[in-house]
RNA sequence: GCCGGGGUGGCGGAAUUGGCAGACGCGCUGGACUUAGGAUCCAGUGCCGUAAGGCGUGCAGGUUCAAGUCCUGUCCCCGGCACCA
């Protein structure tokens, strides 16, 4: 019998008792594992089928949290799974290094951001391994390193041949606490991303972009396709790219005659009611209005009041909310269907950014027109009648003509009569015959804005020669490594322009002196693709090999945290159109199935250090050990939802793991009991459990991953096996295999405890490559079950019967039942509805 | 406003096809072992009721022999999008 000897450190436990220590177990294994960093790789050269099983990979703050291990746990469950289950897994491991945090840090600490931030790497990866994730660490990326950010610039050249990244001077979002230009993905309700307290500002700057609008139309097809997705993050991927089929239409000014006429175009997609239209809209920051208000102090004045809201609302998070407001140009424009004159108005509800800044304005059929042209008094024209099955409810308020339903055209000239459908298709055509206009599509994607400011990024490898402009640093010299001892401040600018010995260079071209791009790139880049370098992580001559990419991709399963839903994730996506697009690799989406789980919250709110709600993953493996922690974060909640953290709760995967360990260990050397499995009942009971739990554990890692189910299901197990250990003798040959494929049940979840038991087992050779168990439906099928018996739906007894019973046998068991016979006494059966294997119900009068 | 997800004991959560609501864990109560118990083992634990029994899955209806699960209406919470023309 295994005995553990005392700790020094606890109270005298009585000698005789086992104890199960995870300090020890987990220093012993993380000792083992720390030799062969092999341990977890991929094998070159194999016929078993891959599986590529990646997290998304962390940026170095300093330490891991809860939400870190919790994400990593499920991964890595799964990738020990999958090589029980005999397949070839790629399981790696990376640091997204580059960002602002390790530039406000040097500031605050006076410590270099590659000091800080590698600094950061060690100690997590110092954690991880004391948690026992099993990665592949000889495939380590870390973005920040010339190797890797190398191939950053290399994209970038290659984006710039191709006309994908370009150069141009636009209104940008600023965030003046970060000191740099965001993408439109890092503004929310027009705030920063990363400082929920900071407005962004809108300022003119020279950028580079990168045209993922020019996969538009793909990214949003593609969609359909990837069924392997949540459907909340395919929703927000189609809401943001935002695609609307609509019609552009040219109103010209009305002038007098033989002066020449500007021209507003506007954008809708119900050009079906432009006969309804009343009135041009036009945003306050439209180039018209400098026009307008070239000798009108008056308008200019109102028009910078409807600017203001503009912003005002911007910044309250809820443009919808604030009050309509408008100002009358006194300007006129032509319908160029009817010919007829409209009002032009400026109003606070209109966005220069979307469409073409200028919309015409139909009260009849559109709710925001419609309040407009109320508070304004502005002619409200029918020119659709819904259909009858609407007129009831759009109607409602018959005072004033409105409805936004479809139906047939009024009041529209030649195309009255139409249906709605028809008539745009018509009413588009006549545009682009007539030369006013046509139909089109518009996006809300913008294109990427990738230059930042600052300074802890891969620099853009551009040059600007005054004779030559824009000239791109050939590829032979790549990369343009980041200076370090670079000063810097938040003084505004980038800091590399500080930097001479940088800036300075030689051109490419014409050999005379020029000056480098001191902007540095988005950090979303560096993860827009590093999943493909995990396949060829050492590669010097190229991002990766082709050949490497096309055995690993797509991801087979790749999971993280909802928050990247647009930003990295669609990001990513665009990346792998280009490379495909360049020849380099041939799968379309990078990605087939996605996972992703929820947050980890204390006492009902998000951890955070002004809550005092933090749990430190050190502090919980320190009191409970990495299998407890992993665990627990598995067992507490189903792996997409939120989970409470609660202390009390680990302690119970602690305990858990402990009644494992001492069942294991009292009987890790059967003795030679003379029950057999066919002649004891309590040995065909565990049997049948055991196979029962197989088959549980397994269908949920094929099916709907519900570790937390899968871990009660062992719970019940254990359980079991106390129950009967108790009372007698188990056969030696069902013990040595209930314990057995107890410890393969619990490999990937609680891999330290597993690999002790494994060795404690005398089994040889690693539990990763271990056989998942097989269970045997024949064995796992009940012989006798408990069936409820209802009397008019409500339960009255429970009658025991041999699991196969038909209805006759079942009805009659339940007719004979005690409690079940009072319960009809004296009543007349009108019906008894038997489902075999499931209830008995006597429906009586 | 639109699109997702959710509402079940004191708490985290089970119930995959309509078929014993509350698995498993926490907490709590009691017991055993013990010099000791914050270790371990055993038992109990939805609510009301001494009991028989009744009531229970946000709320109100409906379908059904049978509803947490299906249908209609409604309220609340979380996440995303939003004067998107």
């Amino acid at each position: 019998m295994a005995q553990e000897e005392n700790s020094p450190g606890t109270r005298d436990n009585r000698p005789d008792e086992i104890r199960y220590d995870a300090q020890r177990i987990e220093a012993k294994w993380s000792e083992i594992w720390q030799q062969d960093d092999s341990l977890y790789a991929a094998e070159p050269h194999t016929t078993k089928p891959k599986y590529y099983v990646l997290e998304m990979l962390p940026y170095p703050s300093g330490a891991l949290h809860m939400g870190h291990v919790r994400n990593y746990s499920i991964g890595d469950a799964l990738a020990r799974y999958m090589w029980m289950n005999g397949y070839n897994v790629l399981h790696p491991m990376g640091w997204d290094s580059f960002g602002l945090p390790a530039e406000n840090a040097a500031i605050q600490n006076n410590t270099p951001p590659r000091e800080w931030t590698l600094r950061n790497i060690a100690n997590m990866k110092r954690q991880m391994k004391r948690l026992g994730f099993a990665y592949d660490w000889a495939r380590e990326v870390t973005t920040c390193l010339p190797d890797y950010y190398k191939w950053n610039q290399w994209f970038f050249l290659k984006f710039y041949e191709r006309g994908l990244a370009y150069r141009k001077k636009s209104r940008v979002n600023w965030c003046p606490k970060c000191a740099t230009v965001l993408a439109n993905e890092q503004v929310v309700g027009g705030r920063c991303w990363r400082h929920e307290d900071t407005i962004v500002e809108q300022r003119e700057l020279e950028q580079w972009f990168l045209r993922i609008t020019k996969y538009s139309d793909e990214l949003l097809s593609d969609l359909e396709e990837l069924e392997g997705w949540p459907e909340k993050v395919r929703t927000m991927q189609r809401n943001w790219i935002g695609r609307s089929e609509g019609t552009l239409v040219d109103f010209k000014l009305a002038v007098p005659a033989g002066a020449p006429a500007a021209t507003i175009t506007v954008f809708t997609t119900r050009v079906d009611t432009i006969y309804g239209a009343t009135s041009i809209q036009l945003a306050p920051e439209h180039p018209l209005i400098a026009e307008f208000a070239a000798n009108n102090d008056l308008l200019r004045a109102e028009v910078n009041q409807l600017i203001a809201e503009q912003r005002k609302a911007k910044e309250v998070g809820d443009i919808g909310a604030i009050e309509k407001h408008g100002v009358n140009t006194g300007r006129f424009a032509i319908n160029p269907y009817n010919h007829e004159r409209v009002p032009i108005w400026v109003a606070n509800y209109i966005l220069m950014d979307y469409g073409t800044g200028a919309i015409m304005s139909v009260p009849a059929h559109d709710e925001r027109d419609y309040e407009f042209a109320r508070k304004y008094k502005l002619e409200i024209r029918l020119a659709i009648i819904p259909l009858a099955k609407d007129i009831e409810e759009t109607v409602a308020e018959p005072a004033l003509p409105f409805t936004t339903s479809d139906g047939t055209l009024v009041n529209s000239g030649p195309f009255s009569g139409l249906d709605c459908d028809e008539a745009i298709k018509k009413m588009a055509a006549k545009a682009e015959q007539d030369g006013f206009g046509k139909a089109t599509v518009t996006f809300r994607l913008k294109d990427w804005g990738v230059s930042r400011q600052r300074y802890w990024g891969t620099p853009i490898p551009m040059l600007y020669c005054d004779k030559d402009g824009i000239v791109p640093v050939p590829e032979e010299d790549l990369p343009v490594i980041l200076p370090e001892n670079v000063d810097i401040t938040l003084t505004g600018g980038s800091p590399l322009s500080r930097v001479p010995e940088f800036v300075n260079a030689t051109c490419p071209k014409c050999g005379g002196p020029a000056r480098r791009e001191t902007d540095t790139m988005d950090t979303f880049v560096d993860s827009s693709w590093y999943f493909y370098r995990y396949a060829d992580a050492k590669n010097t001559k190229a991002p990766f090999d082709s050949e490497k990419i096309a055995y690993w991709f797509p991801i087979d399963q790749y999971i993280g945290g909802v928050e990247h839903a647009i930003l990295h994730l669609i990001y990513s996506r665009f990346w792998t159109k280009v490379m495909r697009d360049l020849g380099l690799i041939k799968n379309d989406e990078p990605v087939a199935r996605l996972f992703t789980q929820g947050m980890v919250i204390k006492g009902g709110a998000k951890m955070s250090k002004s809550l005092g709600n933090v749990v430190s993953p050190d502090d919980m493996v320190a009191r409970y050990g990495a299998d407890s922690a992993r665990m627990y974060s598995l067992f507490a909640a189903p792996p997409d939802r939120d989970l409470d953290w609660q202390d009390t709760g680990i302690e119970g995967i602690q305990r858990f793991l402990g009644r494992v360990y001492r069942f294991v260990a009292r009987n890790a050397s059967p003795g030679s009991s003379t029950a057999s499995v066919e002649t004891s009942t309590a040995a065909r009971q565990i049997q049948r459990k055991l196979h029962q739990t197989i088959k549980r554990v397994t269908d949920d890692f094929q099916g709907r991953w519900h570790f937390n189910t899968c871990i009660s299901a062992t719970m019940e197990l254990v359980n079991e096996l106390y129950s009967i250990e108790a009372a007698e003798s188990i056969p030696a040959s069902l013990l040595a295999e209930v314990q057995r494929d107890l410890v393969l049940l619990l490999a990937p979840f609680a891999p330290y405890l597993a690999a002790e038991l494994w060795e404690m087992l005398g089994q040889k050779g690693s539990l990763l490559r271990a056989p998942w168990p097989k269970y045997d439906p024949a064995l796992a099928k009940e012989d006798e079950i408990e069936v409820p018996v209802q009397v008019n739906g409500k339960l009255r007894g429970l009658v025991s019967v041999p699991a196969d019973s038909v209805q006759a046998v079942l009805q009659a068991s339940a007719m004979a039942d005690e409690k079940v016979k009072a319960a009809i006494a004296g009543k007349q059966i009108v019906k008894v509805i038997v489902v075999p294997g499931k209830l008995v119900n006597i429906v009586v009068r």
